[in-house]
DNA sequence: TTATTTGACATGTACGGACAAATAAATTAA
DNA sequence: TTAATTTATTTGTCCGTACATGTCAAATAA
């Protein structure tokens, strides 16, 4: 008996609406058929039908009559919230500028405003990077996965997205477990490419160093197998090293270790990517191993690394800040139209500099 | 004519509020009162009111009365609003990363996030990145300016976040119109230490090129002053090149070919910061002119770029990510305590590198 | 002095009526 | 048939009134 007419009208509306009994972009009961049905005034009848407006679930149009909104789903009234989350792993100077700079170019063009957050590639932030990004109200997001060749604890919340119908758009690479969208390099293509070009160059003995816990080193290892395969040759399993995180510099320095004392005995070198490879060259270089004299080299995402000149890398191309733009793109036609956009694989190509033999 | 009363009222309500005509946390006059005064009846007065309820700019309590509410401010009620606006010039390689990674972790380890605009150094684009910021809410505004030596016409806008009680900071430069606090880079010392220490190398014919529409570009040029007068020494204005963002890549042609002509005669030159400094470095060298041989160079910013061991360029200390937190620091403890905290200039120091002789 | 009651006053809920303005359908004029 | 006009319908604005309910302080009782 507390609750007021207009609430138990408005809420008894409120659950036509919810259960579809009153269809989506439909027309509404006028406010006199409400009047006699409840047998209560007209005020009362839009007090009731006002609270629906500001909560999003109804329209009123002025001459014409009252809707059931197209947007009741979107429950947050947060009027003003044309958000886009991004969540990367790094904030660093390798490639993540270009990416940020295209997607951010696109969304302020369409009067969505970015809120960024970043992961440091560890579970426990990027869990605090999601459940912000869902106190926050975001419209879309767009995640650079967390280390994501392993589980992640966090994939209830990347569901929960789900069920509030917030598109997600993974860059670069993506989760195994969940089925969702991605834009990416064609990373197979990428280890594949760098691989083959060392082969056609005569290499033989070539070493992969590659990163374990995400899902790019995997399959930029694979493009590494394909392009032995492809080949007719085999590849040696103790020439591929493997790290991820915390066992970066460890492993590095390992693999130079094994160069410089002649453990084994390659004529070139696959780098996970450019920052590895710029990495791995200052190293020999700076131990008397010559490049691309005595050991080839060659990195993946012809990031700003690559292009130095006393580095000048050959590596693969990564369209960086196209990559940004498309990322953007895709999370607002998904939702302008309501329906997911197909995922993408952005094409790549080797790009020759002088580390190579 | 065409605006309904209540609509009338509501805007002339919340415009005493905005102008603190009606002190926060204040008891309103009643709707009695309301009634009288404006001469309309009670349920004109409570439409008017609504309309500030929703919009969070008075609450009311039911046998107590109606007061201006406290969050005003954040306009948007159930918005989980902490969140910083972070506006920059570019998304470039250069500084930004290491700056924007500083800002969003002290932010993330306090809850906060992070909302990030560039305006490409141009005014239409800083106004759409001030609106946004405005629409969204935001606790708090960290700015580098842009174009901060010309007059700005988006003056208005920030004097709205000061009527809003929204904290602005500034980093790098300020607007010398507004008085807003800073934090940046001394960058007079930067300059001046820049200059004295071509001087104290034995350099007397030493060119300055400079950025002429922003305040870091002046206050590096009058450090290049000062170390003249300091050292009684005089220099020549046509070995001063100035540019502008437009004309930029003209000014470092003109200064490079004047140079490989030998127009000027100058045996060092000061560059406004690392990526000016990489580019006539480049272009010199590529046109026969040796570093440091024929000619010394001293950036600033101790970017990335100078820091490559075919550059290895001389240049002042700039500690981003330092300022990145100092910043974020600065927003939170402004916002909590509700006090302006005091601006601040970091210091820096010359790090001594092999491209001056 | 302390606890309780009371009443003035505030906002909340609810009714009825009236006219304005926008819309859409029906009607009329071209 | 098409275009312009009228008409009915629907929501928007505004009024007056009445009573309900919560707040707060002054008056009262313990």
């Amino acid at each position: 008996m507390n609750k007021p007419k207009y609430q138990v009208i408005a809420d008894e509306i409120k659950n036509k609406i919810i259960n579809k009994e009153l269809q989506v972009g439909s027309l509404l009961p006028t406010e006199k058929d409400f009047q006699t049905r409840y047998g209560v005034s007209r005020y009362t009848i839009r007090q009731a039908m006002e609270l629906l407006v500001v909560d999003g679930y109804i329209k009123k149009r002025k001459g014409s009559g009252s809707y059931v909104s197209y947007e009741f789903l979107n429950s947050k009234k947060s009027n003003n919230s044309k958000k886009i989350g991004v969540i990367v792993t790094y904030l660093s100077d390798y490639i993540f500028p270009s990416i940020i700079r295209g997607l951010e170019t696109v969304l302020r063009e369409n009067g969505y405003s970015l809120i960024l957050a970043s992961t440091n590639n560890n579970h426990a932030d990027e869990r605090k990077c999601l459940e912000m990004m869902l106190d926050q109200g975001i419209k879309g997001l767009i995640v650079e996965p967390t280390k994501s060749n392993v589980y992640n604890p966090n994939l209830s919340y990347y569901s929960l997205f789900k069920q509030r119908d917030i598109p997600i758009l993974m860059i670069n690479a993506q989760y195994e477990e969940l089925n969702l969208p991605y834009i990416a390099i064609d990373d197979v293509k990428s280890g594949h490419l760098a691989t083959k070009y060392l082969i056609d160059k005569g290499h033989e003995d070539i070493a992969l160093i590659t990163k374990i816990d995400d899902n790019q080193g995997k399959l930029r290892m694979k493009g590494y197998f394909n392009a032995f395969e492809n080949n007719n040759k085999v590849f040696k399993s103790e020439y591929i090293y493997t790290y991820d995180t915390e066992s970066k510099v460890t492993v590095l320095d390992q693999f130079v270790e094994h160069v410089v004392s002649k453990q084994i005995q390659v004529s070139a070198v696959v780098c996970y990517n450019d920052q590895i490879a710029y990495y791995i060259m200052k190293k020999l270089t700076k131990m008397g191993v010559s490049v691309p004299g005595d050991i080839s080299i060659v990195g993946e995402d012809n990031s700003v690394l690559s292009k130095l000149e006393d580095i000048d890398l050959t590596t693969t191309s990564h369209p960086q800040e196209l990559l940004g733009e498309k990322a953007a793109n895709w999370i607002l036609s998904t939702i302008e139209t309501g329906k997911e956009q197909p995922s993408e694989l952005l094409d790549t190509y080797i790009i020759e500099r002088s580390s190579v033999k």
